[in-house]
DNA sequence: GTCGCTGCAAAGTCTTTGCAGAGAG
DNA sequence: CTCTCTGCAAAGACTTTGCAGCGAC
């Protein structure tokens, strides 16, 4: 039942005109702050926290001066328009994800944080039968398991 | 299969006890202050941000001077203790909720805020089985559903 | 008495906002 | 050209921390 969510479900180029699209009607400019953020968030394939997506896009556009401000602007647009979702567990901040990825819930490390994903249709099944049953609306929803990895179980013993 | 979460799992009584213990386990004292927090979290079937705490707190132990701060520190002890479960949405901060209560999941409205809380026996099974295929260390779990209450459904008609 | 706790205010995070110049349409 | 964007720095929201006096044990 694994799959690797990894693989992207879109390219690049429908997901950039579909960002386009959303602009467009709505009056907002296309730049290159913007796309750079959209692409540099469809390259990573990880939960990036909106300070290290700065980090990334500061690296892979050094020609392009882009300040932190920019970033949580366009990732709230991008939020909006369904583009990209945001995560927020325990800690502090939020992180992002591109959002054209298929649906998927988060298995999250304690330890070392990383974050895994994966998909039980049953759960997602159960989830709408729930919601109904209290003449719930559902539009979205989500699923965290938090424990620890097994790559930290085996690495560190301690205690 | 609709239960009935807020009826207390646990008396007040025990609770407190629980807490004493925890607190002598760990060299801490009982004082005035956490044990206002506790019960004042006890008595309300909500789920509440540390402000709103604080401000019932005052309301509810006017003779007692209590600062912000020390809300913030008792609910980390507390969540430390496994006596009370944070939960952070979308929005920013995060609300706390007695943990004593059965474990549950979440659905919130968009609209309203509110919080409706389920428990959901085939979910919670699954996600253990989940765990367990990815050789995950389950220590806790969340859900959330998020979509518009039936009570805003009716109300609002907007749109 | 000792050592942890508390309120207060100051300091920290993370995020948002105001502004004047830059840039897309 | 117009109107939105952007970087910067200042402001905000929420949370944590330092400190000196207070209070539980």
């Amino acid at each position: 039942m694994q799959k690797n969510f990894h693989d992207k479900t879109m390219q690049y180029d429908v997901l950039l005109e579909r960002f386009k699209t959303i602009l467009k009607q709505n009056s907002l400019k296309y730049t290159l702050q913007r796309e750079a953020i959209l692409r540099t968030l469809y390259d990573s394939d990880e939960h990036l926290t909106p300070e290290a997506l700065h980090r990334l896009v500061q690296q892979n556009y050094p020609n392009l001066r882009i300040g932190i401000a920019t970033v949580y602007r366009t990732l709230s647009l991008l939020e909006e328009s369904g583009i990209v979702t945001s995560l927020s567990f325990g800690a502090q901040g939020k992180k992002y994800e591109l959002g054209a990825k298929e649906h998927h819930d988060h298995m999250i490390c304690t330890e070392c944080g990383t974050i895994t994903e994966f998909l039980d249709e049953e759960i997602e099944k159960r989830q709408e039968k729930i919601a109904k049953e209290f003449g719930f609306l559902m539009k979205d929803h989500s699923m965290q398991i938090y424990g620890i990895c097994h790559s930290c179980q085996t690495t560190q013993k301690k205690g």
